[in-house]
DNA sequence: TTGTAGGCGTTATCAT
DNA sequence: ATGATAACGCCTACAA
């Protein structure tokens, strides 16, 4: 439409208010431009806009109407600048596009602008170092809180911490230890009561595919595995559990691997539903049957578990609650409130498909998995 | 100048300058405090901190020496303010919860990040007018441009555009028209494909499940699956196209009406793979199989299709190569190119187990799926 | 090579 | 109820 007419729609259809052509990238009007179309002081626009008491109705009524004719929009920036809180938090995570980390974010955006506060994020790709940087990132951003999701340096955010001085909320992160806040889900728990499934229904060759070895949450679902089998009896054989990454693919060839040993598991408990689902392939591709043959249960229970053929027996985590936890946690962090610390949240086993008695295999069975899932559990969402 | 010696972190640090402490967020050292530290102007450490050429390397060294030691931080927001850009951008999406906005969020994030800027995340929840709200919100926060993924109400936008004269950029969306940038699949021939190829495998009797009707993705798809059996002389038959959410739950329904048909199809091209992953399910529910009674293709090629059982034949976008795109184009729009319009990326079928021969019905098999795919477009990743 | 003097758009503290 | 005036932390002239 108009070429050069740089001067912002705004104070175009306010009738050129704009002096003088600007070669900048096209400034936004300010309040005190406001202030000069309403003839009154900026500071007088700012109360106004702010709802203030002090300013009186007539004019706060004008004043906003000036200022939505000529689309004025305050600036976060320079108001951050001022009062020194940006209404910004930094989300750091692995990368969204892990289902996890997604379904942790969309809680954590969600209660964030509930609040006011936008939200940050930075993908850390698992690497120590980028992940350093990012935080940093967004110190300089100024953001007045951070949460890390499932980070593997965890215990290097107390010097961080320190230095930064920046309030962090740490979800299912690594040794948060005694300094930090932190949302965790109680992954014992959570893992011994899907190995006392699997024992109640008669396994006792129990597997565990885990995640790579030497990470908190991997060796607190390792615990509670180890405890079920320990409570019922069942001698733990080291040759029975292994690692994967947290991913399908690696989950394939480790389970392959269990499914070769001479004395071949039952049943298998993966360290999450990712594992899950390439333990299942793994078993699907040698010819055998899960639950018929092995059974598999997962953790998580992502938005693909119930989807599965079979359908996925997992201890479920409300990820996007937690997601919101923190951010609560983070807000009252922020607003001063120095109370609230480490945060533990139950975990419930969702019972599917995937899980079956120990030994019932009934030949040749096509209808493997479905809406077969028993009482015990259910989830409640 | 100042004889309020605010102490901070860094001046106590170096030595206890501070001579009262502050109930203020403790604030950060800032160019001044650097400054005083070592006995230069601070535009003198503007300059220093900056790698300049106009400052004495000795005096720059010893600057940068302090600053580092007193664990100085440039404020991006101060920064942002004088400078007039952000070096910031927005990301609207439904919500990152979802695999498809989770992959785009990760393309964008990754090239935002190599280029210095900071993605802010706002999930939308599919609603319009929270949509407009986002994309003001981060107006206010003055973010130098703005992505939308996959927003339903795209075509709004052009307005808004020319209000907040703010860059953008849209994936996936709703009409982009004429005056804005995209990064659209090219939906008909990835449809058509899918259905091509169900076509070859001998089916005459295919459905269509899709997305809520009436946006352009969804109608996109379905032309070009009405092309691909006007191609090979099928009429098309109304019935056989009905529509879901783009999600599972919705799909299941669906798909069990296709199934309940008097003449039900053999084969179903399915708008995402969300929609294929109910599709599957129904199917199953029903004591069908998956390719044997009803052959199956799905749209995006999310992580989880390969491992569906049996693995899904599906059409694939390069997402995070579409957000990363997204994002450069972005960036050259930012830096004033207005050149980059309409960026049309090409979908690619992937033929896994999901989809067999018309009729091919071998009686009780168990095996179904597995890594069984067809050479015909594999993916070259 | 360095320092001085604004100004970015707000809010905050005084006056009036 | 309103208006000057001064920050906030940085950058960019321009002056020295």
């Amino acid at each position: 439409m108009l070429e050069k007419e740089r001067g912002n729609a705004a104070q175009v259809a306010l009738g050129g208010a704009g002096e003088r052509a600007r070669r900048q990238p096209l400034r936004q009007p300010s309040i005190k431009d406001i202030a000069r179309l309403a003839r009154v002081s900026h500071p007088t626009v700012s109360r106004a806009l702010q709802n203030s008491p002090l300013v009186n109705p007539a004019t706060a009524a004008k004043i906003r109407k000036i200022a939505e004719a000529a689309g004025y929009r305050p600036s976060a920036v320079a108001r951050g600048l001022v009062t020194r809180r940006t209404r910004t938090v930094g989300l750091v995570v692995t990368t969204v596009a892990d289902p996890f980390a997604g379904e942790v974010a969309c809680g954590i955006e969600q209660a964030a602008n509930d609040h006011g506060y936008a939200v940050f994020l930075a993908n850390s790709n698992a690497d120590a170092e980028c992940e350093r940087k990012m935080v940093q990132a967004l110190a300089e951003r100024r953001v007045d809180g951070i949460i890390v999701t499932s980070s593997r340096v965890g215990s290097d955010y107390l010097p961080m911490l320190a230095e930064l001085n920046v309030p962090m909320v740490l979800v299912n992160d690594q040794y948060p230890g005694e300094f930090v806040h932190s949302v965790m889900i109680a992954n014992e728990n959570g893992s011994r009561a899907a190995t006392e499934h699997l024992i109640e229904l008669g396994h006792r060759r129990i597997a565990y595919v885990g995640d790579r070895s030497g990470y908190q949450t991997e060796t607190e679902r390792l615990e509670g595995y180890k405890q079920a089998l320990a409570a019922a009896g069942i001698e733990y054989a080291a040759e029975l559990a292994v690692h994967g990454d947290g991913r399908p693919e690696a989950a394939v060839a480790a389970m392959d691997g269990l499914l070769k040993l001479a004395d071949p598991p039952t049943a298998v408990c993966c360290y999450n539903d990712m594992t899950a689902m390439g333990a299942m392939r793994a078993i699907r591709t040698r010819g055998l049957r899960v639950p018929e043959d092995v059974s598999v249960t997962g953790f998580d229970d992502l938005f693909f578990a119930k989807y599965l053929e079979p359908s996925l027996t997992t201890v479920r985590q409300p990820m996007r609650r937690m997601g919101q936890m923190a951010m609560e946690n983070l807000l009252k962090l922020m607003s001063g409130e120095d109370s609230v610390a480490q945060v533990k949240v139950e975990a419930e086993l969702v019972v599917r498909g995937s899980t079956g008695r120990a030994g019932a295999n009934p030949g040749l069975k096509v209808e493997t998995g479905g809406t077969r899932a028993s009482g015990a559990g259910r989830r409640n969402g």
